[in-house]
DNA sequence: CCTATAATGAGAATGATTCTCAAATTAACA
DNA sequence: TGTTAATTTGAGAATCATTCTCATTATAGG
């Protein structure tokens, strides 16, 4: 499941930041281009390079409350730095691989066979520890081929 | 693999510090023994309220030490501070379970033949991309027990 | 026991992120 | 299409975890 046609993600957009009673505006629905034009994550800087007519503290906000609504999903590594993107439900189910020299993140995608065996046993834990489970992330760290020369 | 002994910690301490230079102190020592007293991954703030003698300066900068040095391991989840707890090859291979709410973190484990399988697909997509992977880590995010009452 | 080198602690500095508040924008309705 | 109330915006100040500085203290190795 993956959604590309952009007046959909406008009305998905619209319609969940409406159940949080927060507005679709001009600069929520930039930010949501720009993250849809963007093959990885990327980081508030390299946002607000991007345009230099938004205002960072915006930036700051309007990424909060799209995270809020469940339209963007915040990244968080050993560096300094968040990285953002558009959540799975818009791009699709994957999980990231970071380098830690450059502090830049890949998408990846698991086999679907090992991805629904790893899920259900994710599952059963979440059940034993009596946890109700939002999400689970998968990360890869390590050195890309640039950095590693 | 994993290591209790509390002598057989001193000398892997000391041997891995020794390689990258730097010494195995009494503050040093001192943070291991509280990590490996904690069933679990701790804050800074954890760790200063149980022994009110240590210095803040001096934990951040020997945690960081000992993480350089391969023996602890510091983990950024979304909320604020960091947690850390001993390297694998201490305690054992396993993952973490976060409370979103009140960011408490749990170590769980995967079954050996997920695991294994996970571990070889990992393997494979890190060529592709054409990374040397470090460590692959895995967590389940959501919300525990108590915050949910 | 000396000496050179590294570690420590207290506080200052940094820097990503969050907060504040006046001005601009928007939604909803007449 | 005006009017009004409520929300969003932008610029800069404030916050706060983390890092840095540097004088003092501890350590290793002769």
């Amino acid at each position: 499941m993956s959604i590309t046609n952009e007046t959909d993600i406008d009305q998905l957009a619209a319609s969940q930041l409406n159940g949080i009673n927060q507005r679709y505006t001009k600069n929520r629905r930039q930010l949501i281009e720009i993250l849809l034009e963007t093959s990885k994550p990327i980081t508030i800087n390299q946002i607000l390079e991007s345009d230099s007519k938004l205002a960072q503290s915006s930036v700051y906000r309007n990424l909060a409350v799209l995270e809020q609504a469940g339209l963007v999903v915040k990244i968080i590594t050993n560096d300094d730095h968040a990285h953002y993107e558009l959540a799975e439900h818009i791009l699709d189910h994957h999980h990231h691989i970071i380098c830690s020299p450059c502090g830049e993140i890949l998408d990846f995608h698991l086999s679907e066979k090992i991805e629904k065996a790893l899920e259900s046993s994710l599952k059963k834990i979440a059940d034993d520890f009596g946890f109700s489970i939002d999400r689970h992330r998968l990360d890869l760290l390590g050195t890309c081929g640039e950095c590693a020369e």
